[in-house]
DNA sequence: ATGCCATACCCGGTATGA
């Protein structure tokens, strides 16, 4: 029997998103989670490893084939797949490449100005649905460079997602958005006053994504009253439920309206060596 | 309880994160 030659709209799917914070260091814990969760596509954010560097081998023991994009110790992202690996684009048309301006405060001779697109974007074909795994830049403070590039991000991802919808196939964007849609996507709203995240450049980036025909799936919370996806490794953040949801499953229309449940796995931030961020689940029928 | 920073790079200190 195969499940590839058939796909998901005949048997529906498990997907998933999460920001493992280093594939190397969290490999036990992702092994275990892919064994007891089994998912039919994973979306990883921060691998924080060259593709060469990615623990392929063990996941291909799971029943996973790995498309794995990645340029080093910071970003990187990958798609896991049981139900096909087709089609792997290495970010998309018009992505910007991070570069520090003369007045930012923040650039240093210790950081190397990249020349070509970090590695925040992989898409793939999985059984039919076209998966993006994203990880946005964090912007640092609103009035920096890198800020702007973030921004500027978002506009060319827009682009590029609009050229695929316009195909018509089935399409998820997933992962670290980092941006809080709304104020009840943060444990305290007063926090981020002047912060990134959630100022309204950014929320309206995110808009203009929907505006495209993607709906944000919003997960259910397995605890308390908000779908968060992050706790802050500090200060008992976990333990105390500050947290954010910053992770984020936008979807075509076809298939939100497929979608049977979603909901954030927080037994995967619990434990020994954690993430700081939980997996975000989706089971479409 | 879910528990009070972690990661990679390079080997003590820095850059980054949200």
């Amino acid at each position: 029997m195969s499940v590839v030659a058939v796909g998901w709209q005949a048997w529906g799917m498990r997907l998933a998103t999460w920001n493992v914070n280093s594939v190397k260091a969290r490999l036990p814990r992702l092994l275990a989670w892919l064994d007891e969760n089994a998912p039919d596509v994973v979306c990883l954010q921060e691998t924080k490893c060259r593709a060469d560097q990615f623990p392929a081998a063990e996941v291909e023991e799971l029943g996973y084939t790995a498309a794995v994009h990645g340029d080093g110790r910071w970003n990187g992202v990958a798609v896991l797949s049981r139900v096909g690996v087709d089609d792997v684009s290495m970010g998309f048309p018009g992505e910007p490449a991070y570069a520090g301006e003369p007045d930012d405060q923040q650039l240093t001779l210790a950081e190397p100005v990249p020349q070509v697109p970090e590695a925040r974007a992989i898409g793939v074909t999985c059984g039919g649905v076209r998966v993006w795994s994203l990880y946005a830049p964090n912007g640092r403070t609103p009035d920096s460079a890198h800020y702007r590039y973030k921004l500027e991000w978002f506009a060319a991802l827009r682009e590029a997602l609009a050229a695929e919808l316009a195909s018509g196939t089935p399409l998820v964007a997933c992962g670290d958005y980092n941006v809080a849609p709304t104020d009840d996507d943060v444990w305290d709203p007063a926090v981020f006053v002047d912060s990134t995240h959630v100022t309204p450049s950014e929320r309206q980036a995110l808009a203009d994504l929907r505006a495209l025909g993607l709906h944000d799936v919003v997960p259910t919370p397995m605890k308390g009253p908000f779908p968060y996806t992050y706790w802050d490794y500090r200060a008992g953040a976990f333990h105390k439920n500050l947290g954010m949801r910053i992770d984020l499953f936008y979807a075509s229309a076809d298939v939100a309206g497929r979608v049977r449940s979603a909901y954030v796995d927080r037994e995967a931030r619990k434990g020994k060596g954690p993430s700081d961020h939980a997996p975000v689940v989706v089971d479409i029928d």
